[in-house]
DNA sequence: TTTTAATATTGAATCGTTTCAATAATATTT
DNA sequence: AAATATTATTGAAACGATTCAATATTAAAA
């Protein structure tokens, strides 16, 4: 099927392109009839002006950044887009969003598809499953390309906004021991997740620094899925002795706090006088739960904002900047899911 | 600052718009040294290569999808989002994402922006105050750009996939009252929003099929941000006898039902015991409320797939295809927030 | 009716790449 | 060393619109 263009609007309606081209653009210098003749003429050919050959001419004046997030009904992911929005919106750039639900796949289609379609630049949220495919990372790199990592990456060179998860789930655990829990075990994500790994990592870490000890026991995979990590709850719960019991969890994040407390709720464990919860994130629903989550808060807005204007000191920059790597700092939330020991 | 383009690394290199134009696109025809030399140039004069050229000649390949929601960080939004995603990359589209955060600006420049930038069409949630400025609209009409709206906007003939806001509610009121509930109130979303209006309206409509009258002191404005709802539903039932406390309310939607409940909470009226509470929506958090909120469900990944669909189906098509207006069903969904009276 | 002003239309040049047949440079074989 | 095969590079044409000075048409004024 031939491609139709505003050449063969202009023919079939015996006019020149230039006054084809008026039409599509709304001017107001053609008359009436014959914007109407060609209306008629567009939609007889169902023709549609290619958007890319409109904007090669007039040069590449409107601004715009991608942002690609994992998970699109993660409110944390999109809490960071906001603050994309927040600061690219105050420089005159608009934003677009796209979800990589995970899929590597998607993650290299729409890197591409950014660097072809004038965006900008982007902000990636990279998968980043042990020492994977990051090729496309490196062709953006080779293009000059500019972009932001949500995540550090190995083996490239990157600007990065990220928070430090090591530290942050050592905060957690740090707080629990102080007050006064012996017994804490980790609920961690899904294994393919980097944050699970760095969560992990943290969490071992942190009893080397205190008088407890650390053993594999106490990291147990529960996963981020409300049903699977609810299911799973239910499961470690099943066959231990009360006294068994840990006296504290921290969570892998928040949408699994939510599904661990409500599991506890149905085997009657009370959240916090049986047990302490920690989440992680600090969305928005672990504010407003009724039992509201003590949490660890990554700054969303922050990391959206400061990504975003990194990003676009990169964009404008008429030289090749070099790579920045920030960290921003978490900050423990504390709650009512969680509580101090009395008997310390 | 003149723009750089493939011509000046050419020169500067001193090899051909060819051979840079190989390496950018890594092939492997290019001999070592010489793409060596050329990454280096472009890296010395930060050279870009502009998407939009780039797809020009070949053609337009990538086929890709938008979306423009009202609120980034409402899940209602994003699980459209996700049925969109879902249908179109099964047809092999790409999806990509923006909010207008409920600003009309937003909503025009990026109409504009997936028109010119060769996304092949749009799924547009649209703001609709009043009679509102639909140009914009007009113009993607005028240059038959495809496009499909989540909501019905009176003067304009566009492909629809909505919801029955009026049937939704009237179906949440015919429960209660079918429960026995005589003192039934809606607390309403924010002004400015189209289905504020329709859902009062089916409020109203719901007491004209009933034995009970309707009186405008029973729709109270309280709008949808957590804190003002929260703030508002105290004011209610601060001055108010409590033999004037309605056993019912009909919430605007499940993120208001949420504020509703915490704030009833601190006022230590029981739900569903003292007061039974319907959302709207049923957003994912709904369910995982401890106190699972009864609810009017639109099929989130429906509306988007069904979107989806259509849209698809409009940009493939050779000829104009007419316009089509599909309106799905919404589903009461009975949880915990509501309950029979006892009285009956 | 002629002149002037206002309005409508034309079409060649242009945007910055990619493509690909032709050619040049280099390596291999005879 | 010449002939052939292989590899690397070139540069003109093409992609599909927009732009804008030049020109044609129509309306208003003299």
């Amino acid at each position: 099927m031939k491609k139709i263009t505003i050449v063969d609007v202009a023919k079939r309606a015996g006019v020149s392109k230039g006054t084809v081209s008026a039409v599509i653009n709304a001017k107001n210098t053609v008359k009436p009839e014959t914007r109407d003749h060609i209306h008629e003429v567009m939609k007889e050919l169902n023709f549609r002006p290619k958007g890319i050959a409109r904007n090669l001419k007039n040069g590449y004046w409107d601004k715009s950044i991608g942002v690609i997030i994992k998970d699109l009904n993660y409110p944390f992911y999109t809490s960071i887009a906001s603050g994309v929005k927040d600061y690219a919106n105050s420089k005159g750039y608009s934003v677009i969003i796209t979800s990589s639900e995970n899929d590597h796949e998607c993650e290299k289609r729409f890197s591409h598809l950014f660097s072809t379609k004038d965006v900008k630049g982007a902000i990636i949220a990279p998968i980043v499953e042990g020492a994977s495919e990051i090729e496309h990372l490196f062709k953006l790199k080779m293009i000059n390309y500019p972009f932001v990592l949500l995540e550090d990456v190995k083996g490239i060179q990157a600007n990065v906004v990220a928070i430090n998860n090591l530290k942050a789930i050592k905060q957690a655990v740090k707080y629990l021991i102080e007050s006064g829990h012996k017994k804490i075990v980790h609920f961690a994500g899904p294994p393919q997740s980097s944050h699970t790994q760095e969560r992990i990592e943290g969490f071992r870490h942190a009893f080397s620094e205190s008088t407890l000890v650390f053993h594999k026991s106490m990291v147990v995979s529960i996963g981020s899925v409300y049903d699977e990590s609810y299911g799973k709850t239910l499961e470690y719960f099943k066959d231990r002795a009360k006294e068994d019991y840990p006296t504290a969890i921290v969570c892998f994040n928040d949408q699994q706090a939510l599904a661990v407390i409500n599991a506890l709720k149905e085997i009657n464990i009370k959240v916090p006088d049986d047990i302490s919860i920690i989440g992680n994130d600090d969305i928005y629903y672990a504010k407003i739960y009724p039992v509201p989550i003590t949490t660890i808060r990554a700054p969303q807005l922050e990391i959206g904002r400061k990504a975003a204007e990194i990003l676009i000191r990169n964009i404008e920059s008429p030289i090749i900047l070099p790579v920045e790597k920030v960290v921003l700092e978490t900050e423990l939330i504390v709650r009512e899911s969680s509580r101090v020991l009395s008997n310390v």
